[in-house]
DNA sequence: CAAATAACAGACAGGTCTGTATATTTCTGG
DNA sequence: CCAGAAATATACAGACCTGTCTGTTATTTG
C-alpha cells in the first residue's frame, strides 16, 4: 500500500495505463497481451496476476476509463462555470475540448462493445451502464438549470444528441458536431419551454 | 452429392452475403476466411480469386451494403408515405423498423470503422463517404418538405440525431431512440420555422 | 535478518489467423 | 464434344494469439 512517489507507478497501475491507451488507440482486438507487457514494462505472470484474463483487463480499463471521464467533465464544468457559462454550455464545451484531442478516436465505451460484439460480456454490460449514468448525469445538469419538467421531456433527445456527436466527431475527424449538437439542444429546451407556457 | 436447385447463387455472391452476415453480427475481425469460406460453401481458393484480400473482401461487403441501405429505405419511404405519412416521419419509422430487426447491432459503416481503427483503411474511407450520402439524402428530404433553407439549418442536427439513435439502439437494445429522434427532429423544425416568421 | 510476497525473464503449449501452393474435379461456351 | 475457366479439397507456411510453467531476482514486512 505504500507508494513511493520518486519511483515509477506500480506495475498494475502501467499496466492500465499501458492498455488504456493502446486499446483506445487500436482497439481491444487489436492489442495484444505481449504488447501490453512489452511497453508497459512488466513480465506477464505480474499482468496475469493482477488480472486472470484479458476480458478482465478490458473491464478493469473501462473501470479506470469512468472515473477518468467523470473528473474530466468535472473539472471542465467547474472552470467554465467559473468565466460565467451556463453548467450545459459548460459540458458541451467540455466535449468538444475533448474531441480536440490528439488521438480522438471517440468512446471507449461505445468502441468496445462494438468491438465485443457481445451484450452479455461483462465490459459490454458495464459500458451500458457507464452510458446510463453519463446520460443521468446530463439530466441533472439540465435539470438544474431548467426544471425537473423539461429535464425529463428532453434529455433523452440530447442524451442521443451527444452520443451522435460523438460517433459523428469519430466519423468525420472534426470537433464541429459538439457545436452542433449544443445548439439543437439550446433550440429544443427553447421550444420546450415555450411550449408549456 | 450434387443437387440442383434452383440456380444457387453464384460462389461470389454467396461469399458476399455470408462474410456480409458474419461480419454484421460478429465483427469483421471476430470472423476469420475459414468460417466464412465453410458457411458460403466455397473452396479457399476460389474466395482468394474474387477478392485479394480480406480487406478488400471487408470494402466490397460494404458496397453492396450500401446498395441495400438505399433500397431498404427507398421501399420503407414509399411504402409508409402511400399510408399517408410524409417523408421524414416515413424515414424515422424505417429507421425504428429497422432497430427492430432480429439480430440488429447497429450500423454496419460504424462498426467496421470502430473495429479497423485505421481512418486511412479503404473500408473506413468508404464509411466515412456513405455517411455523408446518407446524411446528404436525409437533407433532401427535408429540403423536399421544408424548403432549403430549414433544411440547411437543420440537417446537421438531425444527422446527429439520426446516429446517436443508431447507437442508442445498438447500446440499449431497444427502438425507442428511432422515436425519440423522430420527435426531437420534428420539435426542432418546428421551431427553426416558427423563428424565421 | 529472514521469510513471504511481488515482479521479473523467457520458453512453451495449443490454438488462431491470413494467405499460398498443389492437385483434382466440375462447369461452360464455342 | 472438348478445352479452358472456375471451383473444389487439402495441406502448409509463418505469424500471432492467450494463457501456463519454471525459475530467478527484488522488495516488503514480521
Amino acid at each position: 500500500m505504500s507508494e513511493k512517489r520518486a519511483t515509477k507507478p506500480s506495475a498494475r497501475q502501467r499496466i492500465l495505463e499501458t492498455a488504456q491507451r493502446l486499446f483506445y488507440a487500436e482497439g481491444v482486438r487489436a492489442v495484444g497481451i505481449d504488447r501490453i507487457i512489452a511497453e508497459a514494462g512488466v513480465a506477464k505472470m505480474t499482468l496475469y496476476n493482477h488480472f486472470p484474463s484479458k476480458d478482465d483487463l478490458i473491464l478493469a480499463v473501462l473501470e479506470q476509463r469512468e472515473v477518468e471521464v467523470d473528473a474530466m467533465f468535472a473539472e471542465a464544468i467547474k472552470r467554465l462555470v467559473n468565466k460565467g457559462r451556463t453548467k450545459l454550455e459548460a459540458f458541451f464545451l467540455a466535449l468538444e475540448e475533448w474531441f480536440h484531442n490528439d488521438g480522438f478516436r471517440g468512446c471507449s465505451f461505445i468502441n468496445t462493445l462494438v468491438e465485443l460484439a457481445d451484450r452479455e460480456h461483462p465490459a459490454s454490460r458495464f459500458s451500458s451502464a457507464h452510458k446510463r449514468r453519463f446520460h443521468e448525469l446530463l439530466g441533472q445538469i439540465i435539470a438544474e438549470e431548467h426544471g425537473t419538467e423539461v429535464a425529463q421531456e428532453v434529455t433523452p433527445a440530447i442524451a442521443i444528441l451527444v452520443e451522435g456527436a460523438i460517433i459523428t466527431a469519430q466519423l468525420e475527424g472534426s470537433a464541429n458536431p459538439a457545436r452542433v449538437a449544443a445548439r439543437a439542444s439550446r433550440t429544443m429546451i427553447d421550444e420546450v419551454k415555450r411550449r408549456s407556457r
